[in-house]
DNA sequence: TATGAATGAGTTTTCATTCAT
DNA sequence: AATGAATGAAAACTCATTCAT
């Protein structure tokens, strides 16, 4: 192993433990000493690998959100119908929670939703995320899957809200996250952003 | 004037300060100096009132979302469809927002989406604003106008999701905020949580 | 009544809620609010009748140690032996305790104990007690009864320092306080420094 | 030179700042800035070695004071008579004054003599010695050079007593504090603790 | 006299960041 | 790369004192 596959590694540790401790006691509760220690790395190794204790966070975020926006763009280009291409991306960010609860707390609670700091910070690459679900929406509107009488962008950020609103019940233990839970949100979510909660009309 | 009274307004510059420089700043960023000069009081002033900062925004918080609370109470309580009602809810929400953004935009970044600070202290009061909005669903369900399949509280919280996503797009200047928007936004989010963004299936 | 009476009881009222708060928390950590709500008066009648915190604990000090001064000439001066003299002082002080511990303690913590505060303040006014009892020794060598190789000074601080000591006892609860080793402790004290630890030697 | 050895001078540097502005000022008049500026070391660096200003005079007088037990014991174990062993004790605590009279004075001034602080906080410590002192007169007793009617721990604290009014005494400047002062003090104090004031008795 | 609201200087403590080794 | 000691700015909070009524 070389030199270079080493500071890898130890930015790796870096990120995974600042994770770990933002997750628990939230970005402004933890000290830069709590992710060293939380790293296993020396206190001031920290700050050879990154400049601030906000750039840890922008890149825990980004790398994630990346990951996200590269998701949602193989759903709007993939074959599948636009109902479809929307329960894609809903299972990507559930199962996102579900395999790493910590990392996804970290993103919604001390950046989506952090109005004040990260939030703004970051707000062109969410907005960024916003635009392509609304897209997927344009195009069920062109095909006629979509009611044409809302504003796709509307629509995605009212989609992208009950996702996040769910994660936040697990993140609160308001909601039970057995695997079961998982297997259903991502439908559940899908059937009310599309179907809403009102019973079918009468047909025929 | 009385100086009990005098006391009582004392107590409100403070609020009312404290509501401006956490919507400008946000909480963690503005010191108690801040909101003194704000309010146009002196420092320790501040201190005789509330017995810290947290306490000063959690009045703020409490004082707000007992008013929401009481509004979903009359709501759920009148003679209304139970659609009528969620939207009355709504309404009530939103135009929290357009007559006092700056406060609405501090209970929602501050608490309702603070995971790691306000909002698990106030986790209770915020879930009992779900739970009570979960009632109207129930009622729509049980008279038949809501889907049965859909569970009341996880219909709620997505109510609540859409909303507060909505309002999220206001704060960041994501959606125009004219007054026929506010005007729109109470049947646009109903209709979409109730109908969903499928277009109507063809009847007949 | 009259109203001069009132204010004398008010200052009272006050000099006496300060001795048992001083007493209980020591002079450093009790606030003036500590002091009027102990005595039961509003907050600023405390200044209405002292410029200062401090000038409560001067007044404290003073009123009981002219006491002291008094007790000492009066003492130095009536025809008792010497010995009985400086037991009569001992017993002054140690009664002193006895009927008002809190007072006492307020006076040995804070003040002659506290020799980078009061005890410096008060200096002449402490050196004054351990002159006039310099001079009862003095007059006890002049006489015969005392060792005329002992400082009569030194002798004077070093009686008044064991009295000091047990007082000292008694307030760290290391020594029993019953009403018997009140009765015992002036011979004791006065037996110890007269006479000292040495078993006598044989005579004859 | 290590650098475990530069944490460890760092220390001494602070807890030697802290002594000498201590005694100067008094621990509640001295800010931490003074002992940082009297140490030569900044402000942020006292907080790194010691947990709070109360740490920096916990460890001031438990160092010291423990050498004292030390003494105690050592001078308790000797071979010496009893009364000798008060003068090694006694001599001690004098010669710990002549060589260190700023070390002295914080111990005295803002420990043993502050019962409602550190005293307090260090009760146990304190009544260690006296405990120990006290095992000195009982041996005394049992051998009949002290005389058995006195109470050794009340014999042990008015011993102790003695010597810390005569301390007093050189810290307030109410004593010379010349060389053959502090030559002569050692036999003063166990000269009059023994013998007392009285004149001897006629013998023969 | 009496009240207690108002003032603001003063101090501890925290902790992100730097830097010498 | 790695370490952790050193730095010092920043902020919350306290509380003696003043003052308007």
């Amino acid at each position: 192993m070389m030199a270079g596959e080493i500071a890898i590694e130890r930015r790796r540790q870096i990120l995974d433990g600042a994770v770990r401790v933002f997750a628990r006691q939230g970005f402004h509760a933890t000290r830069v000493s709590d992710i060293a220690d939380q790293a296993d790395v020396a206190y001031g190794l920290v700050y050879h690998y990154f400049q601030s204790k906000e750039k840890v966070l922008d890149e825990i975020f980004t790398e994630r959100w990346s990951l996200l926006l590269e998701a949602i763009d193989a759903a709007r280009d993939s074959d599948l119908a636009p109902r479809e291409k929307l329960g894609t991306v809903a299972g990507f960010i559930i199962d996102s929670y579900r395999f790493d609860p910590e990392l996804m707390k970290v993103i919604i609670v001390e950046v989506t939703r952090a109005a004040n700091s990260f939030g703004r910070t970051h707000l062109d690459e969410i907005d960024d995320a916003y635009r392509r679900i609304a897209e997927i929406v344009s195009e069920g509107q062109e095909v006629g899957v979509f009611r044409a009488d809302v504003d796709p962008y509307v629509a995605s950020m009212s989609f992208y809200g009950v996702i996040e609103q769910v994660l936040t019940g697990w993140i609160f233990g308001l909601f039970p996250a057995a695997d079961e839970d998982f297997d259903n949100a991502r439908d559940l979510v899908v059937g009310l952003v599309c179907r809403g909660i009102d019973s079918e009309p009468e047909t025929g």
